[in-house]
DNA sequence: CCGGATCCTATCGGATACTG
DNA sequence: CAGTATCCGATAGGATCCGG
């Protein structure tokens, strides 16, 4: 399963992982794309699912998960208005960087200690 | 090949993924990860490879890279001093995560462009 | 409930100069 | 060659308060 490490990137494909890292990148995008996916619709579940998450930070990546295509946002007519939030199917394609994601961060907790 | 996203991710998994994300933040890593693996093990070489990165920034991350045991900094004792830079065997788990962050990038233009 | 607007701070990272 | 040291601007992100 540990692929090797590619060994003749070209220049283009240090650019797409530059992009890549740049979409997913700071300390809450992710946490937000697996809140979604665990069932977390709404602005204030999705708050609830992540602690320490303040509504400034988001709501801003929300707005730029939205941008990039990975989440949408719907507005239901009610009243209270309710709004509700989910993953694309675009956004599924994240599947495999997270699950490895996941893997190697439980791998390298007991790499680190030693 | 597009898994799905993880529909139950505990709190724990966000731990995982935000520790990787933490490994891998960040303008230069994987593009000196990969720089390396592509043969250029000396300050210099690196450098060359990676456009506009200063000295600063490569010293400062080779040094963060060493700590997660991802880089490994070997001094010959000649004169001058050579020292050599390389990806270390655990670094390699990265492989999956690379590729898959190649892949997705290039993906990624061809969406967002729409 | 769903955020927007402000303010503030810490860290990130660039530019440049200098050293063994 | 292989870095260190300093200075500085830009940005990320936290705290708090406010409005529809």
């Amino acid at each position: 399963m540990p692929r090797t490490l590619p060994k003749h990137a070209t220049a283009e494909d240090m650019k797409y992982v530059q992009d890549t890292l740049y979409v997913i990148s700071g300390k809450w995008k992710m946490l937000i794309i697996l809140a979604i996916c665990a069932g977390n619709n709404r602005f204030k579940d999705i708050q609830r699912a992540i602690p320490r998450i303040t509504t400034r930070m988001l709501s801003k990546e929300l707005k730029e998960l939205e941008q990039n295509k990975l989440v949408t946002r719907r507005v239901y007519d009610e009243s209270p208005v309710l709004i509700e939030y989910s993953t694309t199917a675009y956004c599924k394609s994240f599947g495999a960087i997270i699950h490895e994601m996941i893997r190697w961060g439980k791998e390298h907790r007991k790499i680190v200690k030693k």
